[in-house]
DNA sequence: CGGCCCCTTGAACTACATCAACGGGGGTGG
DNA sequence: CCACCCCCGTTGATGTAGTTCAAGGGGCCG
């Protein structure tokens, strides 16, 4: 059952008939073990499949000519990382694994198969899609208009409502797999940068963070912080 | 036919018969004007219908606590201004127009419909959805790790290719209808750097903005300046 | 004619970047 | 099994791109 971690995001959004979900088992094809650091899709492919994380953490991205790297998204299990092959064609960007991870893989075949013959699946992939659209609308505005601390909070606050969606936390903690680096190309912030901002976190009880496990210490606080409103990430499910 | 700009908005994307311009006609029930500086949709709203943008230019922002504002996209002639509003449900931002504007209003009954039974046509409303999120990942790009200067070459080669795309230019020139504070709220930036920002792209001969016009005087450099990679926009038309 | 916007300029400030260096841990090769 | 090395987090010092504050002038609308 590949497709459980996918079926599990888009009950998020309304609920899905039994139909619905042995689709969604037989559009799944096969899995495919990914190697950390290794890259899923690269930039300027034209895919003919669309892939969606099981398990692991990868990131999509792009590459300045100077060298520079910005992560544009950070996609958790059940997340539908390149769905939007199926209808875009090429790839402006790449999407690497983070962590090792498992994908499962999907034809376009098989989607197009789906848009001519489920209008309800085919309009809460949309929404997968359009959710994806408003988290950057919302990076958009951290990075434009936040300060690096509120810009991290937000950042945090945002992983931990996705990661409880999908179980994934316990309590206020969860996995967060990524350098400070990474975390760094994420917010748009320097390394060097992060490492002070997170101390600023730490100091003020805000989270904690040992090995790849967050926690957050002060939800309130931290959202607050951050100016967070869970709109953006349309975690109530009802009819669409 | 007040979905005539939509419909060639849409043709960027793939060919589109004529029954599918005939149902694009018919879903769009009516034109509605709306003065420079309203709000077309508010934050919290759970709009019934969408609206497509026939004449002016358009703006979503986010507003802080702090009352800064973030502007997380600019949209043109025949961009669906909220399309997703029909799978999401609840705004989590606002719109509102940058001049007086003429917008197209598309129940979400006619879109539910169309999702129901014109698969082809409800791709390309998908990708419509896609292609902004392309955009959105874009503007993280630009704000996150280039400098002023290029972020701000980077919005004009985008503005000049999406209204080229839709035959809103004159050789390297077209209308561009904001402020520099609306600029600045648009590249992240504040509105004494937008100045300085422009005089050195005037000074470099790259552009000239006069009232609202702006030319693109030395397109190579300034795309070359931007790193600026055409692909995001998907405006190449495809089976899709 | 008066009052806003809007653009522009100057000066001071600051948040973040850059450069450089070090220590610890975990994996790899000899 | 040990040694090495590379990645990762951390810290200090310095540099700078962009912000903030303040003010004036021009054009357009009421």
């Amino acid at each position: 059952m590949p497709a459980a971690a996918l079926i599990r995001k888009l009950e998020q959004f309304d609920r899905i008939s039994d139909a619905e979900r042995q689709l969604l088992e037989q559009a799944a094809v096969r899995q495919r073990a990914v190697a950390k650091g290794e890259d899923l899709v690269r930039e300027g492919d034209r895919p003919s499949e669309s892939l969606f994380l099981i398990t692991g953490f990868v990131a999509r991205y792009n590459l300045l000519r100077t060298g520079k790297r910005q992560i544009t998204a950070l996609h958790v299990p059940g997340d539908f990382v390149d769905l939007h092959s199926f209808l875009v064609k090429k790839m402006d960007h790449g999407v690497m694994a983070i962590t090792a991870c498992t994908v499962g893989v999907v034809p376009h075949d098989a989607l197009r198969l789906i848009s001519e013959t489920q209008p309800h699946l085919t309009r809460l992939l949309g929404l997968n899609i359009a959710v994806d659209a408003a988290i950057h609308r919302q990076w958009i505005v951290t990075i434009g208009r936040q300060s690096a601390l509120e810009h991290t909070a937000h950042l945090f606050c945002e992983m931990f409502l996705r990661l409880q969606a999908v179980g994934l936390t316990e309590d206020y903690g969860f996995k967060f797999p990524l350098t400070q680096a990474e975390l760094g190309d994420t917010l748009g912030l320097s390394t060097v940068h992060v490492n002070r901002i997170l101390q600023e976190l730490r100091a003020e009880g805000l989270i904690t963070w040992r090995g790849e496990t967050v926690v957050i210490t002060d939800w309130p606080r931290l959202q607050q912080i951050a100016d967070f409103d869970p709109t953006f990430l349309s975690l109530e499910q009802e009819p669409r």
